[in-house]
DNA sequence: GACTACATACCAACTGGTCGGTATCTAAAC
DNA sequence: GTTTAGATACCGACCAGTTGGTATGTAGTC
């Protein structure tokens, strides 16, 4: 029975689930136990608290997200614009199923645990960071290639989308549905375009 | 003793304080009621439970940020164009003091109890979009004035500001400072610009 | 005397967390 | 090649404190 340590990722997939639905404080150590099959016992030998298992979603998400994106077509276009066009067109299809399915679970934890829970705050700003890091050398490429000159730094941009996407879920979960978030993303889509349409020789402020 | 009704407001005052910090499920009926200096006889004398508590929270929240929004001198401007603009720029002066004391109190709940909760969340959705409803009326005067023919509705584009003010909430709240939050404004402010910036000569302001 | 606005005392259910125990594996000693 | 010692992976009973909620009482108002 040993050497097996199915009950950890048993209980880190019930805590993304549930967590995302529930959010972190109304999720209880004992509904994780009972969804991954496992008992209390097993819960406090792979997590020391309740709190390293949020640090520890935090992480698998990370991960999570984080093969996803490296893995989607958008990386395949030339042109480093038509990347991040395409990050945004691949985030608006992600928008399937329902809410919790497609919401953010770092988005989610932070917004609770902030002032209270430190460690679980950074982890997952490293989450939200890390994302927005990959998205940021597109950015700074088309930048650069289309010789815009602008007070906009690509980070400050990169961090930009992520708040249009955390906001979008929020307005998603307050609506009961994908459709205003879809429509915060062609926004933010237009805006992208506009800031890479600039006539030449014309800066922007 | 009686005829006081001084425990409600003070167990609402306490509500959004607490909440706004900690959230709303690690927020305590005892805790609100130690805050607020009553029983909590007084508590379930107001309020038939903590959901009550919620919904009237998000209400009173409605009304602060009516008043607070109506008062404001961005309405005095007689272009409409430089009043969506003059109300970004108050969003952003806003963001001033502790995270606690400058993000929103009915997107910190709707995120945690929109599955859960329907009363609250219901309530939530009012608060975010009647307030969107007072700057929708803004620009879709700006839009006529300066006759955009797009693809984006008035409706959208308000409800898209929104997405971007609890999106920057939430970066603010990750990385423990209101920094992002002015960036995540200035980009928005940026993008409204350029929707209302002519192809032909004539800009903004 | 009915009603309002609380206070006090209390409760069952649940909370995160502990602890002693057991089964299985690894690696080194003999 | 067998024994042994230690580590890993779990189980399940238990605990003290907290949870939202209730039942009853009481003082002032109309």
């Amino acid at each position: 029975m040993a050497r097996d340590g199915t009950a950890r990722q048993g209980l880190i997939d019930a805590a993304l689930a549930t967590i995302r639905t529930k959010g972190y404080a109304a999720t209880s150590v004992d509904e994780l136990c009972a969804k991954a099959g496992v008992t209390k016992g097993a819960f406090f030998h792979h997590f020391a608290s309740k709190d390293a298992l949020g640090v520890a979603a935090a992480e698998h998400w990370s991960e999570i997200t984080g093969a996803l994106f490296a893995d989607a077509p958008y990386h395949k276009h030339k042109d480093p614009l038509d990347r991040v066009l395409g990050y945004l067109d691949f985030r608006k299809a992600l928008l399937k199923g329902a809410v919790p399915e497609f919401t953010c679970l770092v988005g989610t934890m932070v917004q609770e645990v902030y002032e209270t829970n430190p460690d679980i705050r950074r982890a997952c700003d490293a989450s939200i960071s890390a994302h927005a890091a990959t998205l940021e050398a597109d950015i700074a490429e088309a930048k650069k290639k289309y010789g815009i000159k602008a007070a906009w730094t690509p980070a400050s941009l990169a961090l930009h989308t992520q708040a249009v996407l955390q906001g979008a879920f929020i307005l998603a979960k307050a609506k009961g549905g994908a459709d205003i978030a879809a429509a915060s993303i062609d926004h933010l889509r237009r805006y992208v375009s506009l800031l890479f349409q600039q006539p030449k020789g014309k800066a922007l402020s």
